[in-house]
DNA sequence: ATGCAATTGACCACTGTGGTCAGTTTTGTT
DNA sequence: AACAAAACTGACCACAGTGGTCAATTGCAT
């Protein structure tokens, strides 16, 4: 990260980080607002272009920092030891969810991003970050001899990261809409009980 | 439909409304532009404004055009008497298919419209246009004693729903980036594998 | 040839844009 | 307390793009 960026205290870099990562999620790099942006972290117009010299340099900054903040916590919170796939998949949800937390608009961005870039692109990107690793990330030491033979894995897997998605995104739109807080306890009970169904779905 | 829109050519007419459902899906009202739809149409400033008197005379037009199309399209062409699930859905997925063909955008443009609607709202507007209709679809005549019996249905079909979503976004999302003709015959036998697997996985 | 509807696009007042910079406040050092 | 450096502000600017208008033109049926 930038250095000058460090000298700032964390609480309001995240808060920049989190007004801009939101404003380009919604609206993509040129309908994105700066004005907004700075109105939203609650800092001057000056401040954000002391920073980020200019709109396109904020972006760029955007875009380094979510793939770097995903993969380090992937890296470093992941257990590699696990076989089970859904063990492993489990683990990669509470990780997004944790990142989530501190960043609620940083999967959003990078989706947005990716609309902008081939698959090569996307590939190639991610590899020179971290060479290999979310290839890994659903490959390594994962046992799927567990699962139904007559299967084809490849749509299976694709179906179960399907499902967490569209969960995911009637979760999130729920609560966009009550507005209640999360009850966490509920939440794991309830996708507890989904890959459960999964489970019996596509084990042996 | 309004009368005087009636009058007009069925081609032209169908040019401007595809053109408002991109622009209006992708950018929701406000920050749509009515300078980028006229163009994109092929018509002058004046004849949309001469069509219908402002911009949200015609928002408002698309809302309750993209509706009762859809609607209109279910009613007309659903095989009501079929009782497997899967049939159902593939004559949904297959109805959806060819209202795309002539409104590339409808379903993204009705997606983006309920960002801003509560649940109730949506199920209010849709029961006024045809009362049941589409509580009816996955339950009219169906027969769920196929399903296993240890599964929550609703879940099940919850899930099913996500993969038949996942598919369609990604399917097209890789032709926006190839560019390349559809190949029809390739991809209904690519999508009957996935309904297999997904008989498999849910059925008795 | 006439009348009428369909259609055009230059034009307008106005909003919101990314970016600047002279000035103020805060901070740290002596 | 005095000073300098760094952090920070917000009024200001030239300009791009907005929704909407309307006098003028075109196309077509009689």
């Amino acid at each position: 990260m930038n250095e000058i960026l460090m000298n700032m205290g964390a609480e309001k870099r995240d808060r920049i980080i989190n007004s801009a990562l939101m404003e380009f999620s919604k609206n993509g790099f040129k309908k994105a607002s700066t004005n907004k942006i700075v109105v939203e972290a609650g800092i001057s117009k000056g401040l954000l272009f002391h920073y980020f010299i200019n709109k396109k340099g904020l972006y760029d900054h955007l875009e380094k920092f979510s793939i770097e903040t995903v993969m380090k916590n992937i890296t470093d919170k992941l257990n590699w030891d696990e076989s089970d796939f859904f063990e492993r998949v489990k683990q990669i949800v509470l990780i997004k969810i944790q990142v989530t937390a501190q960043y609620p608009y940083i999967y959003d961005f990078m989706i947005k991003t990716y609309e902008n870039m081939t698959a090569d692109d996307i590939f190639e990107y991610r590899e020179n970050l971290s060479p290999g690793l979310l290839q890994k990330v659903y490959t390594h030491n994962i046992d799927y001899s567990k699962f139904k033979d007559s299967m084809d894995i490849k749509k299976v897997t694709q179906i179960i990261q399907w499902s967490l998605e569209g969960y995911g995104k009637d979760f999130y739109d729920k609560l966009q809409k009550t507005k209640e807080p999360i009850n966490y306890e509920e939440l794991i009970e309830d996708f507890e009980k989904l890959i459960c169904i999964l489970k019996e779905a596509f084990y042996k």
